[in-house]
DNA sequence: CGGCCAAGTCAACGACTGTTTACTTGGCCC
DNA sequence: GGGCCAAGTAAACAGTCGTTGACTTGGCCG
């Protein structure tokens, strides 16, 4: 409290960075619950106490704010196991990690992707995010012989399986028998990885 | 020619069976290229030749157009291969023979589908669809323990592979080397059926 | 305390959406 | 060949969308 500007806390009601995260936050949230194009600059605005206009006014416009929310986003790659023979249980136990506990956000970069890939605009961030920040650095991770292939067929299990799951609630993944779909999940992955 | 009403081709111009197969076919075609909520009535009329007005005459509503789309679709169980020993070759043989010559009228449900699922509306019509005419004819097909799950382990992983290589077209699967990719998918989906 | 600039709001724009109503026109039957 | 009903069109409705400009207001500095 040295250099505080009051020994009580200011409590600004007009703080540029605290509202533009109060927007990031907002839309990370609307925009995995609904996708790039249903998510609306109004309902975000609202979500964060604002209005509509200081979103153009903070990122240009709603791809730019999209953008933003991407780039926070897609660090699979750090919570890779550390041995190799693991991979296929660490990362079930990540997903049912992930699946107990919800982010508190409500932000999920994988059903984000899902719910945006009918958007072009959006389409072709996606693509550059999710092969730069996750997939190649997986396959560098797994290496051995075709490795791009086989880091894209995790992933592509990965994303198949939300979908039934998370996004079409499929009656073949009931919420209640996760466990079999992961016990059965986890041996499938770990024979990518091996080769 | 016994009953024809002229020996020459009448070529009615006001034909309501017609006309109704020609949205059917262009909201076939849209659908799947843009998604549920991309494709629009005006565009789709259009490209039947029509105006707008007709959809809503014809099929009620948009959503009852989408509907009677997705009747005509879902029949993967019927390109089964007859041995289960060849069941991941078949599928993979099924994948890249309609990739080679995808059919003329551009439509595919699997598309149809992954571009579709960020509209709520559609969303219980494709869940209701993808249970019962695919994964549950595909699980009695299957067989054996856990084969819903199995079922719903494969559709899921094809889903996967859909979306990263035709929708995000991701680097992982460039299009000159699919055949990596399927001899990689073939054993996969092969483990998965045999139990 | 007064001024001033950033922070934020308000209202409107033009374009688009699915749907409905009133209207016109084409083709078959008598 | 004339009438009549179905087939199809045109236009408007009530929304929503992202974006922009002019306007108001809050909080810090001198």
């Amino acid at each position: 409290m040295t250099s505080s500007r009051s020994s009580r806390a200011p409590v600004r009601r007009r703080d540029a960075i605290v509202t533009r995260a109060g927007i990031l936050r907002a839309a990370r949230r609307q925009f995995t619950e609904l996708g790039y194009e249903r998510a609306g600059v109004r309902q975000i605005a609202a979500e964060a106490g604002v209005t509509a206009a200081l979103i153009s006014r903070y990122f240009g416009s709603k791809e730019g704010l999209f953008v933003e929310v991407l780039s926070g986003a897609f660090q699979l790659a750090g919570a890779l196991p550390l041995a190799r023979g693991e991979f296929g249980v660490a990362l079930v136990r990540y997903i049912t990690a992930h699946e107990r506990r919800p982010p508190a956000d409500g932000f999920d970069p994988l059903l984000l992707i899902l719910r945006s890939i009918s958007s072009p605009s959006a389409l072709a961030l996606l693509r550059d995010r999710l092969d730069r920040r996750t997939i190649q650095p997986l396959a560098r991770w797994l290496g051995g012989k075709d490795r791009g292939t086989r880091a894209g067929l995790v992933v592509a299990t990965l994303m198949g399986i939300a979908i039934l799951r998370k996004v079409l609630r499929s009656s073949a993944f009931p919420p209640g028998e996760a466990a079999r779909a992961m016990s059965r999940l986890a041996p499938l992955l770990q024979g990518i990885a091996d080769h």
